[in-house]
DNA sequence: TTATAACATTGATGCATATCAATGTTTTAT
DNA sequence: ATAAAACATTGATATGCATCAATGTTATAA
């Protein structure tokens, strides 16, 4: 794994989260003395399905893939993108790791040992609800993720892909994505091949525009309709 | 809507939820004092999809589906039974349901204003804790359901779904399952039309038995084996 | 700098699964 | 008690999608 540094500011740090607010100066020391600023570089594992849950993993800058491992194709469930936890869940489910977590470009991760922030969330309560608030809408958005996958069929599940990354993670119309086709695939729940022969159709149709991995929305509103009629 | 009784003896209820042990007295009085012990008959919607969240649910007695409802079909993703809370996620995150929930038989449902609990929550952090894990397990389960519509075909999931009511659900060989086969298809998420012809195939092949509602596992290895092999 | 692997693209093929259809059975409601 | 609706079953058909195959392109590593 990659070089890593001591966290020594995390009261005044740009990437904070918003629960640590929640929190007396004091105890963010605690975080901040167990808490290990690693460098992950693009492509390495932050944390592997199947391994025992040790630390809380905070993804200060970069952003992830968080996906489940099957036996012939994956399955990503969520990008991540700074200032975030990833994984809380399984700090108070039952502490194995369910899913791993994949950089897709080069990130700074905090760790903090799990055991640290358990009884901090133990002893503060609006710090724990703030997490469970996270939590919470975590699973919300698997529920959404679920249906999708089970309701709509190729062109409408990739339609509201597409307008999730534009509307919902960056933002605007135009993007570039840091996923591979395979990874897009993954995400969309389709094979690879499908997923490169839908975009080029609604790059014909002029729905959507792609150079590489720079994606532009032409068209929201059509593709709003075939996301919807699935 | 059914008839309901004022709750009068929640620290004694023999359906009383753990969570509520980490509760003083005092803050039980105050659940006890909003909560409504609603019954329901079978088939009646205990909160429905795209509602306001306004009470905390908790199935005292009875059994429900919990499901998102699509355009043409619908897709289960927990059976509850007895003494648990259901849709504990929906207080934290946005407070609009994304999911119904049905009774399966007749039931009884604790109706709590959920302000009381979130309340209660923010003052017991003992209490969040234990809702905070109650969520964190259910996160855990959908990840497992989300994966197997993903990666398993129709005999394998008809039979991870078989083994788990029979280990994890009824924790025996034989049990009354209180679904319709329509309604254990949208729990397996295929056709109703697949899900009796598999299960008819089970039976001839001597892995199952069938009698109505009353399943029996005669060998769960093999149903095992087919589980994993997809 | 070159070799190798991963990525991207397009077409052809096969299969798993939903859908349609027909018919009998069991609930539910009046 | 009877009608209507929901449920259950089995077979035939259609199709959406993955898989296979072939080929070009771009990263990555030695």
């Amino acid at each position: 794994m990659a070089k890593f540094t001591h966290a020594n500011s995390c009261n005044t740090c740009p990437y904070k989260d918003y629960a640590l607010t929640k929190l007396q100066t004091n105890d963010v020391d605690l975080i901040q003395n167990s808490c290990l600023i690693v460098n992950f570089k693009k492509g390495e594992n932050v944390c592997k399905q199947g391994t025992e849950v040790t630390h809380a993993l905070y993804l200060a800058k970069g952003s992830v893939k968080l996906y489940i491992e099957g036996k012939n194709k994956n399955l990503i469930l969520k990008i991540i993108t700074q200032s975030k936890y990833i994984g809380l869940q399984s700090l108070f489910g039952d502490r194995i790791y369910q899913y791993t977590i994949t950089t897709l470009e080069d990130s700074q991760i905090c760790m903090i040992n799990a055991n640290i922030i358990l009884d901090l969330a133990k002893k503060n309560v609006d710090y724990l609800f703030e997490l469970t608030r996270n939590i919470s809408e975590s699973t919300n958005f698997v529920y959404k993720k679920i249906i999708d996958i089970n309701q709509k069929q190729l062109r409408g599940r990739l339609a509201d892909v597409l307008l999730h990354f534009s509307e919902n993670v960056f933002k605007s119309d135009t993007f570039e994505l840091k996923l591979t086709r395979k990874e897009l695939a993954e995400y969309s729940a389709m094979s690879m091949e499908n997923t490169v022969r839908i975009l080029n159709e609604y790059k014909k149709d002029g729905i959507i525009g792609i150079e590489g991995k720079i994606f532009t929305i032409k068209q929201p509103d059509i593709l709003r309709k075939v996301a919807e009629l699935g």
